[in-house]
RNA sequence: GGGCGACUAGCUCAGCUGGUCAGAGCGCACGGUUCACAUCCGUGAGGUCGUUGGUUCGAAUCCAUCGUCGCCCACCA
């Protein structure tokens, strides 16, 4: 039975990888009732924007949530990773707002209820786009459980919380400074405002004086004489903004103004009587440490008035144009105004000057318009009593952040907290649960809709015009999605859950909300594990990004590479929370391994014959493992603990790495070459073996091979289910890779196969370096001789004799006690032996002798660096016995290595 | 203004809790029709592990300082 017909040389992942998904979900294997008796394991998807297309970043983090899963699958767990996605209000808007504009329209022209139904429109013909693109990235979720953040069950939990918030008093509505944005028109949390630095001006102003009032009776102008003052001069980032000023202040132990405290200022241009106040805000060393105030418009001034109950004047409408208030100024833009403000100062020459300042400005992170702070009613969730249990969860090891070099940054933002603004002036999203009564003026805040109000029973109710932040639903994700606030059977199971993994923009924004609100509703943190992934960047290290143009789209990735490819140049490349570089033709790494992988897979069944008797690495005839066998076993059982470790211990990452040396630098590079000489029968290159150990040569090709594609199948999990199905392996039933039994049978291990081996490699290589140095044609099989003094050394060789001489392509081997008479070889110097080449004519030595020496001086240094150590009383006193053995072995080594070195050198010489 | 992170071979970076690594991938150089693979094979080139101090018998690995870069947070107008 030849099973490597119609293999092709190269593996092609386009038309491979969407044949084994769509064969794993007609088997249903990604629903966790696969393992029905198994312990529950479950992760959400972050859930990806209803308006998203996959980018790179979702992959990162499919790719490390499917790692875990899949594994967990494996192992016989009930494995189960949620999908979904989010309604994300303020982005879809947008997008369907444009989406109007091009037809001509605003939502204005459709009204609410006909623009919400355009959403949903919109959400049903494009919201399963995302789904697609996972799959065709090979990520496991179970989609039979799809959620979205505005499905009528998490509608339900949405109400909920918001009700029972504000029962206990954790909602409130009021009038504050807030931060607007005037595009999207609607009001922003902190969160959604992106400081950046950015170059402005410092203008300075004056604002005249009003006469001394309060004791004028005694002191007339006159007394106060010529050095009276009359004017104050104050220092602004935004002059347009003292249309809105309602005082000014300076700081009470400010000697140069604190005689003015109390007296009053007069606004230019506008004439307004402006109180002088003492306030330690004020900073006396910045600008003229005198402060223009306008409490409507700047979170400081805000404060400032609220101390000293200043008027708030509000010059701004929703779209930051000024508004009546800023009389002959009315219906500008803010930054006209800024520009008319500024040439009537100067024109009536209250412009004292002009300087360069740098100055954080604030951004709506949706669209990038410049936030307007400005005073509005808005509803607010109180957060510090919901911060302690979230920071107490964290430190009490509830929740897990990996690397934990986040918790410095969970616990100062939860440390100082704010409140949240939760409503936002936008049709789309959940409605904001509060219906005020037109008679008696109650708010009625229900979960259901009412029919009456609560109090005076009147049925002209009308509910509150906004909706929640999209990250108010957000937060409820980890349990809303399997039925909270019903006690459902999937809730029990498999809440909470067990991994989060989620990039560190998203951390105040959701995975800090989660575990607050979890904390507050279900009892317990949402999740035990967060992994925080890496930003992926382009190849120069750049922020991707759609206007730089630099961005890499996962899709195009996939189709020319392999989603195999992918996903495992993704892990290759990244280290745990760290940002990775990535550049298409990096991809290159994860298509190189994967069609590796392929041609060793075609080496091993073009040579199984037809003789092969399927068996496992359970029953394996110790008497006929050579060195090889020993080694190769001993690497695998060595690197299955390594990549369990690496995924309990949340370095995903390194399971690439440890595979990619396995496989291919062990596997293929070295037992693959070693085990061609004994795979036995008609025509084998090197020695003959006998039926048994030919046998056993096959088997463990295939079984390592196996064993190491079911380590890498978490990761690459179509073209190892693909090389799977082919191998001739004992399925015990199960049916695909993706159900097989994680972990390795048990198998031999050496310390000593490790070394020996490792001394044999040594040997093939240097022969091969000497083979390059002196040009040798590759078809040329030279004569070699091994000299070492030591009989185990000798026998060691000559016990492995014919692979070097195969590996190594020697014409004939020697091994002898003592080095030749010395003429006409090429040298190396090994560990316990010498390697002679005989180079035929003894051609040129310089390039030798100059390497020989650079070894020796290499040599000379350790020598004496262990020399050193080995001298130092403290050293030998307070180093583990361990190492001072080691350093002794080291010493003697390189001593004798140094001899012989010399010794080669005076032949050559 | 605070906090965090980075600075290791030409490039992108690994190196966890100090004494087996000074490493990987790519690139480069040289050589290859070795019958699994040119999406390949072999070999190699040597980087004072940013600066300056310190702790230690011993530091790329700990501490401090300085420098450069990046990120996050931030109510000094």
């Amino acid at each position: 039975m030849r099973r490597d017909e119609a293999l092709p040389k190269t593996y092609d992942p386009a038309s491979r990888e969407p044949r084994w998904y769509a064969w794993w979900r007609e088997r249903d294997l990604f629903r966790p009732e696969v393992n029905p008796d198994g312990a529950p394991y479950s992760i959400v998807i972050p859930p990806p924007n209803v308006t998203g297309s996959l980018h790179i970043g979702h992959a990162l983090n499919a790719v490390v949530q499917d790692q875990y899963v899949r594994r967990a699958r494996m192992q016989g767990r009930r494995a189960l990773w949620v999908y979904g996605i989010d309604h994300a209000g303020i982005a879809t808007q947008n997008v369907v707002e444009r989406e109007l504009a091009r037809r001509g329209l605003r939502k204005e022209d459709l009204g609410r209820d006909a623009f919400v139904e355009e959403v949903w429109r919109w959400k049903e013909t494009h919201g399963g786009r995302i789904a697609e693109q996972l799959g065709g990235l090979g990520a496991s979720c179970d989609w039979s459980r799809p959620r979205f953040t505005m499905d009528p069950g998490l509608s339900r939990a949405v109400r909920k919380v918001f009700v029972e918030l504000h029962r206990k008093g954790l909602i409130y509505r009021g009038t504050y400074i807030i931060n607007w944005c005037p595009r999207c028109r609607t009001a922003l949390s902190d969160e959604e405002v992106e400081h950046e630095e950015t170059e402005g001006k410092l203008w300075r102003i004056a604002y005249p004086l009003e006469p001394d009032a309060a004791d004028g009776t005694g002191r007339d102008e006159g007394a106060a004489g010529a050095g009276a003052q009359t004017e104050l001069i104050v220092a602004t980032t935004r002059p347009e903004t003292m249309l809105g000023d309602t005082g000014v202040a300076v700081n009470p132990s400010d000697e140069r103004h604190r005689h003015l405290i109390g007296r009053t200022a007069r606004l230019p241009l506008l004439g307004r009587a402006l109180p002088i106040v003492a306030d330690d805000f004020v900073d006396p060393e910045f600008g003229t440490g005198v402060v223009k105030v306008t409490p409507a418009h700047d979170p400081n001034d805000y404060w400032i008035g609220k101390r000293h109950g200043l008027a708030e004047v509000r010059i701004f409408d929703d779209e930051a144009r000024t508004n009546e208030l800023a009389g002959p100024y009315a219906g500008l833009d803010r930054y006209e105004a800024r520009t008319r403000v500024v040439a009537d100062l100067e024109a009536q020459g209250l412009l004292r000057g002009v300087e360069d300042h740098r100055l954080p400005l604030g951004r709506c992170y949706r669209c990038g318009t410049v936030v307007e702070p400005l005073l509005s009613k808005q509803w607010f969730v109180k957060m510090k009593p919901l911060a302690g249990p979230a920071l107490d969860a964290v430190r009490n090891g509830d929740v897990r952040l990996h690397p934990d070099r986040w918790v410095k940054v969970w616990e100062h933002w939860l440390e100082n907290i704010h409140d949240w603004c939760i409503s936002r002036q936008l049709w789309w999203g959940h409605r904001i649960p509060v219906w005020t009564c037109a008679a008696c003026g109650h708010e009625n805040v229900s979960e259901t809709d009412p029919a009456a109000c609560e109090t005076c029973g009147s049925t002209e109710l009308r509910q509150d015009e906004d909706v929640l932040d999209t990250w108010f639903s957000s937060q409820l994700w980890p349990f809303s999605v399997f039925g909270w606030p019903d006690d459902t059977e999937d809730l029990r199971t498999y809440y909470p859950t067990n991994l989060l993994v989620s990039g560190p923009d998203i951390l105040f924004f959701w995975i800090a909300r989660m575990v607050m609100i979890a904390v507050e509703f279900t009892g317990r943190a949402p999740f035990r594990d967060v992994i925080l992934t890496g930003i992926v960047r382009d190849a120069q290290g750049r922020k991707m990004s759609k206007s730089a143009g630099n961005t890499v789209d996962p899709l195009d990735l996939i189709e020319a590479y392999g989603a195999d490819a992918l996903r495992f140049t993704l892990m290759f490349i990244a280290a745990p929370g760290t940002d990775l570089a990535l550049g298409p033709e990096r991809v290159e790494v994860g298509r190189n391994f994967a069609n590796k992988l392929w041609n060793a897979a075609r080496f091993v069944l073009g040579n199984l014959g037809d003789d092969y008797v399927v068996g496992s690495l359970e029953d394996l005839d110790e008497d006929r493992l050579d060195l090889a066998d020993r080694w190769i076993l001993s690497r695998l059982a060595r690197t299955t603990r390594a990549v369990d470790a690496a995924l309990d211990e949340f370095r995903p990452n390194d399971v690439a790495n440890l595979l990619f040396d396995f496989l291919k630098h062990d596997y293929c590079d070295w037992y693959v070459e070693w085990s061609k000489a004994r795979l036995g029968g008609a025509g084998a290159p090197g020695a003959a073996v006998d039926a048994g150990t030919s046998l056993q040569v096959r088997r463990l090709l295939v079984e390592v091979l196996a064993e190491g594609l079911k380590l890498l199948h978490p990761l690459m999990p179509f073209l190892t289910e693909e090389i799977w199905q082919r191998l001739p392996l004992e399925r015990r039933g199960v049916d695909s890779l993706m159900t097989a039994v994680w972990g390795i049978p048990k198998v031999p291990e050496s310390e000593d196969a490790v070394a020996s081996w490792t001394a044999v490699q040594g040997l093939v290589t240097a022969v091969r370096d000497l083979r390059n140095s002196i040009r040798l044609p590759p078809a040329e099989k030279p004569r070699v001789i091994v000299a070492a003094a030591d009989g185990a050394d000798r026998e060691r060789v000559e016990r492995h004799r014919d692979e070097i001489v195969r590996l190594a392509r020697l014409g004939t081997l020697e091994i002898r006690p003592e080095p030749p008479a010395r003429d006409g070889f090429a040298t190396a110097v090994l560990t316990g032996m010498e390697v002679f080449l005989d180079r035929g004519s003894p051609a040129s030595r310089q390039d030798e002798r100059r390497k020989l020496e650079r070894e020796r001086e290499r040599l000379d240094r350790l020598l004496r660096d262990a020399t050193r150590r080995l001298e130092n009383e403290e050293f030998r006193e307070r180093a583990p016995a361990e190492v001072v053995r080691r350093e002794e072995e080291k010493q003697s080594e390189f001593r004798t290595l140094l001899e012989k070195l010399e010794r080669t050198l005076d032949t050559i010489r």
